[in-house]
DNA sequence: CTGACGATTCACT
DNA sequence: GTGAATCGTCAGC
């Protein structure tokens, strides 16, 4: 299973259209090993946050904070904040240095280490709440907000590929969620799901 | 230092 | 469908 996996090389990340790395992520593999504990699943939803130009990111009008100074890295490391107070979301960095994108991953259809999923979100069964939803994917996983910067090259935090891809039809592009303030912006179709997934949030088709 | 609020989720009516 | 939970971050004083 896992040996399978390579690890997604430098250039995937560095990218410079992060519309395109966002698609591209739809299908790879999710992959935490936090205190020996592995865990995994595969990206079935994503957004994308076009940089200084888009009112939805948190780096709009080239904002730098202590917080968001992350995105401004090279592509290639984690970004996780904390949302209403209680849920981590996780988002991967993306483009060169001072350029900062960011892909939020929203789902995952878990794959591995399933009774650890479990464990962390203290759910009794494994069905598709487990990790629909970014607040659900970053707690099944174990993705909190000290990860933030962690880069995605290391042993602990990574996405990888298997060879496996959904069909190009499958995967649909539809405007961003829960971003209403971004006026024009919120209608952009800037995010991506598998066509039919379980673990895609929001309106099931 | 203070206050308002969020790229959400879940329990409850 | 509605509303509460909950706290780090950031703008403003």
């Amino acid at each position: 299973m896992q040996q399978s996996w390579h690890k997604l090389p430098p250039s995937f990340y560095t990218h410079k259209n992060v519309i395109t790395v966002a698609r591209r992520l739809i299908g790879k593999i999710l992959v935490t090993r936090f205190d020996g504990i592995l865990t995994a699943g595969r990206i079935v939803e994503t957004e994308a946050y076009n940089g200084v130009g888009d009112k939805a990111s948190h780096a709009y009008g080239g904002r730098r904070t202590a917080r968001t100074e992350v995105m401004y890295a090279e592509g290639g490391v984690a970004y996780v904040y904390l949302c209403y107070g209680i849920h981590h979301l996780f988002n991967v960095v993306s483009n060169t240095k001072d350029t900062p994108h960011a892909i939020l991953v929203r789902g995952v259809e878990p794959l591995t280490g399933i009774p650890d999923m479990l464990l962390r979100t203290g759910k009794k069964k494994a069905d598709y709440t487990l990790t629909r939803g970014p607040g659900n994917v970053s707690k099944a996983l174990g993705i909190a907000t000290h990860h933030t910067t962690t880069s995605l090259f290391g042993d602990e935090l990574f996405i990888a590929e298997d060879g496996f891809s959904y069909p190009a039809k499958d995967i649909i592009a539809t405007p961003r969620i829960g971003v209403d303030y971004a006026g024009e912006d919120a209608m952009l179709p800037y995010r991506f799901i598998v066509k039919g997934n379980r673990y895609v949030s929001g309106r099931q088709q």
